[in-house]
DNA sequence: TTGAAAAACGACACTAGTGTCGTTATAATG
DNA sequence: CATTATAACGACACTAGTGTCGTTTTTCAA
């Protein structure tokens, strides 16, 4: 009637998976990595890793939530501190803090667009999916929103429409990232280039 | 000393396999289609199908190449019977004939997606999604580099970089079409948000 | 009509990967 | 130090899918 090792283990074990996962799918991408791969990268034997993860999409989506909490607790920061512009507030939930595009991109953007793509045919993951797209949506969407009944932003189109054509955007540079050679990929100009076309859409001075 | 079956027959029957590979990839995506889903849809033996191909890879390349040769031949037709107005030409290129975007997405768009980001990691995969994606984005840089230089379009934005902005942009309805239920995408709303942007990117009078 | 070239067939052997389960090692507790 | 719960292990059985190959069938030409 006591555990056996102390919750601080358990919780070290996991991230130490979690983060050796990472790397195996940033390597191999999702459908090629396997559990074999995981265990390796993580010194784990098989019976170890599967006791902590029952097979290879609940590894994944583990590794999204730890990221999509971590990114949320982010934005929600950026949301409070509000600077009272909301076109700063968008730059900063699309780029980040600099608030500026730069060439680097997620090295885990191919594998999860691997992972939803190649998930779409299953009920369960296609759920899981949809609910992260529209959520995705949902971030932009709010600050538009709130930005245009403010009056800093032209209503001219709607806040859906333009919050999907931003993910849409970020979606195709992701792709563009995973499918040229790295020196052939242009992130930074793409993205002044949207950035100028958000700026017509949503009537800010430049 | 004489072929046993008629050029014809082997056509036929190559078609019909193409075909019915189709409707399977679009049924189960590339990922999940097994051979034999194909070898049942299409009415042939294992031996028979291997017979015309020899590997899931060069089946799907296939369908794309017969696919690419004959949007090739339209966009020639279209290049070639110009009138006159660049815009028109490239509206044409991105939504077809009827210059005008509706609702509907090819069906293989999905698994297009699929192929290409699953084949990311093996040489000769990444090659070739390389080389059509490259010829993607040409398709769209010719047209307004030469629109550009009869002065109807601005040259403001370097055509590449708007080039690339196209097929990003239809390359992110792809995704929101195979990830979203359809009821949910909304591809004439944001292609004519798109259109507007293009407008306004290379000075065409509304 | 017959013979031969090759198209079509389908059983088979093989592989890569999965998840399970009985065993062993380990660490907290009394 | 002994006990014991359970974390960690790794061999194993199982599965889904692939590509091959010897056999059968078909088609065309002589």
């Amino acid at each position: 009637m006591s555990p056996k090792v102390s919750k601080e283990h358990l919780k070290q074990r996991r991230a130490k998976i979690l983060e050796a996962a990472r790397a195996v799918f940033i390597e191999h991408g999702y459908e090629r990595a396997t559990m074999k791969h995981v265990m390796d990268a993580a010194g784990v034997s098989r019976g170890g890793l599967y006791q902590y993860f029952s097979n290879k999409e609940e590894l994944y989506e583990a590794i999204l939530e730890e990221r999509l909490s971590s990114e949320y607790a982010n934005i929600q920061n950026v949301l409070n501190m509000s600077e009272g512009s909301y076109w700063k507030l968008l730059l900063k939930s699309i780029f980040g803090d600099d608030m500026e595009p730069n060439d680097e991109m997620d090295e885990m953007a191919p594998s999860n667009l691997e992972f939803f793509i190649t998930g779409r045919l299953d009920e369960r993951r296609r759920k899981y999916g949809q609910e992260r797209y529209q959520l995705g949506i949902k971030v932009y969407q709010d600050v538009i929103r709130a930005g245009q009944e403010s009056g800093e932003f032209s209503s001219k189109y709607s806040s859906d429409i333009l919050a999907r054509s931003i993910v849409a955007f970020i979606d195709g540079l992701a792709l563009e990232y995973a499918i040229l050679p790295n020196e052939d990929v242009k992130l930074k100009e793409q993205s002044n280039m949207f950035i100028e076309y958000l700026r017509m859409a949503l009537g800010v001075e430049g």
